[in-house]
DNA sequence: CGTACATTTGCATCGTAGTTGCAAAAATAA
DNA sequence: TTATTTTTGCAACTACGATGCAAATGTACG
């Protein structure tokens, strides 16, 4: 039963339970692309205001359930945190956006190189974004 | 003289010579950081108007002088495209977040390790996002 | 150098993503 | 079940960015 696990997981993060909550975290465990508000608003089609979507994911980042993923426009996407965390627990980030469907595709699983920089710069996080055409598209 | 420099770079871009023109390209020539609308508008304090720093910023993205970099927040940030392509033409892009001063910084000079997808996926452009502290707030 | 045409700029206006305050509703704890 | 805390929904607001159009500026050519 999918419904006690969402359910749980919320508890795990500290979280209450409601229904705005499960809706949310079900949509991201579904569904291995990135997802904006309004792709969650549309595509489950449960009535929830906007704004509890917003503050919802809001809450998820600071938990640390998804995360942020950079973008070239002005919307805000997101995706579950599935990275493999290495040694030094810096969390890598793996995406890639396809310029003919515009999905954004999860590829945490996949190692990032690590890149050196600079004496003096200290690292917590690398974001790839890897720009082309995917599979489907292809 | 850094006008004619400017100026002549503008013509070998294919795009007629304005004062507004200048004075964004300029603005990113002297600037190693990522810029937004609002940064050049403040920054210099010349009397252009919104639109046309927005229209400029466009633009210059057709025509490759700047790109976007890819951001968290819903806010365009620019840079100048000085990066190496590798031998098969692959756009690079590597930039530095600091969490602290809030700067973006632009590391294009640096070699991107390449990545290897899966099959059917090809890739046109990386752009590698690296958060954490920089030199100057450490 | 001055005129004609093409391009760019500024203003006003609009669209939309995201945010905030507050009262009602729902979840948790006792 | 009740009391307390947290979350939700509504309304209103902010800010970035986009668009249409007339005025201003740039370019090309005689």
């Amino acid at each position: 039963m999918p419904e006690i696990d969402i359910a749980s997981l919320l508890k795990n993060y500290g979280l209450s339970i409601t229904d705005a909550r499960k809706m949310v975290l079900s949509a991201f465990v579904k569904n291995r692309n990135a997802l904006t508000q309004r792709d969650i608003c549309n595509f489950t089609d449960t009535g929830f205001d906007r704004v509890t979507i917003y503050r919802t994911l809001e809450v998820f980042v600071e938990k640390g359930i998804i995360h942020i993923i950079p973008s070239m426009d002005t919307i805000k996407r997101y995706s579950l945190v599935r990275s493999i965390n290495n040694a030094d627990c810096y969390q890598n980030h793996l995406h890639f956006l396809c310029d003919n469907c515009e999905k954004t595709i999860c590829f945490d699983m996949m190692p990032v190189p690590s890149i050196s920089l600079p004496a003096g710069f200290s690292v917590k996080e690398t974001e790839v974004i890897i720009k082309g055409t995917c599979k489907d598209c292809k």
